[in-house]
DNA sequence: ATAAGAATATTTGTTTACATTATTAAAAAT
DNA sequence: ATTTTTAATAATGTAAACAAATATTCTTAT
């Protein structure tokens, strides 16, 4: 309506503060607590928590009550699982369409990767990670998968597992199978580009069963 | 908290009514229509909405105001594109885990199939038609995509799309491929399973592309 | 007759208050 | 001392009331 609804206002807030994980899963969020904290009504808190219930990212208690979503290992390895479905779909249709100017960007993103990782900048590295899995899915065509991708919350749980294992040796390795990958597309071989990223995946997978 | 909210209530009937285009796309939803019509308060109706916002049935519009989502003929297309890597995806999961018994649930969903279109049930064979995918889904073995799959309201679209098409000779090839994916799955061939299943899909692409 | 502007009505945004259900704390009984 | 019951407190579910924005209708001037 005028500039932007409070109950708008509190729910990018909330979200931020649960998919950056500075509210634990399992937290539950009470309205009251909330509303004070933000500066907004009870209702307006309200109305956050129902939409971030459509979206999947609170559950509500038996007994009433809204609850951060927590996921266990097992859920972990389904959102991997699922993640390689949705990127090597992306990259079957990328492979058909992309265009030179894509593929430069994707190199453009693997360059920033090797110069962060080298200056040490970890943190940027994984931004960078994350940027190039993202572009990868954008340039499939494909909205609605893309915004799946993004909707699914996935970007977020790969961020918490690279940053997880920040060995040296694993971000070389990452760099070599994103410019693998790239020249796969470049050369037009999506057999290549489907056999490194199952590879890249595979390899994401252990990081998780040595916890 | 004691039986079921109202609000969960408006939820559950004005998403149904939404899900099965009672209420078509583009409509738009005034909170006081509807809190009068399902006999709740109109906050009931506006935490429904919000849901229904977070899980992407509705839109709101520039001015405030909730729309239901429409879809228009790329929207279509995309979304079969997004169903075939779901499927497809799915599908590989599945051939390595499938049980005997997993095949036979599948078969005798191909011989209901049959037996339906045999008898003129012809709304019954896309019930059919649509619980052998669903069937599939689920025999990935991942919730997290079965879910998403789910979620997605995929499972609407495809009961749209295949009543328009309703030829004899439609049925008859739909209900080949599912036995010929059945078969694959049983002799643990993935790649005629998913050289099938791809088949199965541009043949719904071309539907869409008549209209 | 038509366009601009004012007045009215609808509709949504927001807050407050009240009712009901859960949770916690305290008291009583065994 | 431990368990059960009861009282209190806190949290959520629901509804109503008010404020602000948008849409509609009616008037008036050209």
């Amino acid at each position: 309506m005028k500039t932007e609804s409070l109950a708008h206002k509190a729910y990018t807030e909330l979200r931020k503060k649960i998919l950056s994980a500075q509210i634990p899963p399992g937290t539950r969020l009470k309205e009251d607590y909330w509303a004070t904290k933000l500066g907004v009504s009870r209702m307006a808190v309200r109305e956050t928590l129902t939409r971030l219930l459509g979206e999947q990212l609170v559950t509500l208690g038996a007994k009433g009550g809204y609850f951060v979503n927590s996921f266990d290992q097992q859920d972990m390895a389904q959102i991997r699982e699922l993640r390689e479905i949705l990127e090597i779909g992306a990259l079957r249709l990328a492979h058909e369409k992309i265009t030179k100017d894509q593929v430069a960007r994707l190199e453009k993103i693997c360059k920033d990767f090797t110069a962060m990782v080298e200056q040490g900048y970890f943190a940027g590295a994984c931004e960078a990670d994350l940027k190039f899995h993202e572009t990868l899915m954008e340039f499939s065509g494909n909205e609605k998968l893309f915004q799946l991708y993004i909707n699914s919350h996935i970007p977020l749980f790969h961020k918490q597992l690279t940053q997880n294992s920040n060995s040296e040796d694993d971000y070389e390795l990452t760099d070599k199978e994103h410019r693998a990958i790239v020249k796969a597309l470049k050369d037009k071989d999506l057999a290549l580009a489907e056999k490194v990223m199952r590879m890249h995946f595979s390899r994401g997978a252990k990081m998780i069963d040595l916890e």
